[in-house]
DNA sequence: CTGAATCCATCAGGATACTG
DNA sequence: CAGTATCCTGATGGATTCAG
């Protein structure tokens, strides 16, 4: 191992060149409200004010923003239902689902690695301003 | 499995909860440029310039800016040698280290993905416009 | 209830020029 | 070489209001 571009070919596909499309793709997972969205999407389909209500502190707008943009890439299935009031559910695709292990690996490590960030913060705060 | 908060205990550090200071560290590493150097930087240690080369198409400023932030983040050290020209390198920390493996996999689903986002965004795009 | 529309503040990030 | 300092633009994202 392991530049990952050892034997499989394609390795014109690489995160790090700047014109390669998964760059796209890339910037639309690693992200804030993508991640957190995933993540509670991971356990159960939800409707659009129960997914607010989860991801806390999102605004509706930035909610739906962000799920139009994830359902156009294939992350989130939307179902509306024609009823008043309406209702509108939305879950993982299956191609959203392989997202979810590293997504939730990426909340679990900012989750069990706060004290750690937190100490190298105020710690380089003190050199800083100390 | 697996809410995660079965057992361990904290269920209050919880990135759905907006007051968790694990959020603070999940905007932080759930971003493109994070991904990119901690990508880059987890093969070899690496001086400014050489990183800037790899991680294509990244600003001078906002390479900077974020390499400052991941090292307040304790994610990445940098070491400055008094030297003329200067030579400054950076490598990521231990708590960096740990890292690398779920950034990682974010790169790999993005560069493994991209043909099924594409044809999402495609059909997406076909069915709006269309 | 879902979400579109609008307005507005903030910020990310690029270009350029300059310094030790 | 490795930045810092400015300036500037577009994107992000919050608050609020309105509509189906």
């Amino acid at each position: 191992m392991d530049t990952a571009e050892s034997e499989t070919g394609d390795p014109q596909w690489d995160v790090l060149v700047a014109t390669c499309p998964s760059r796209t793709s890339l910037a639309r997972i690693a992200n804030k409200w993508t991640a957190i969205i995933v993540i509670a999407l991971g356990a159960e389909r939800l409707r659009f004010t129960e997914l607010r209500t989860r991801v806390q502190g999102i605004s509706g707008k930035v909610l739906t923003e962000t799920l139009r943009d994830l359902e156009r890439h294939g992350i989130v299935a939307r179902h509306a239902y024609a009823e008043i009031p309406p209702r509108v559910e939305y879950e993982l695709t299956d191609l959203g689902r392989t997202l979810f292990a590293p997504l939730r690996a990426l909340g679990d490590w900012a989750e069990q690695h706060i004290d750690e960030v937190e100490r190298a913060r105020d710690a380089y705060d003190d050199r800083v301003s100390g």
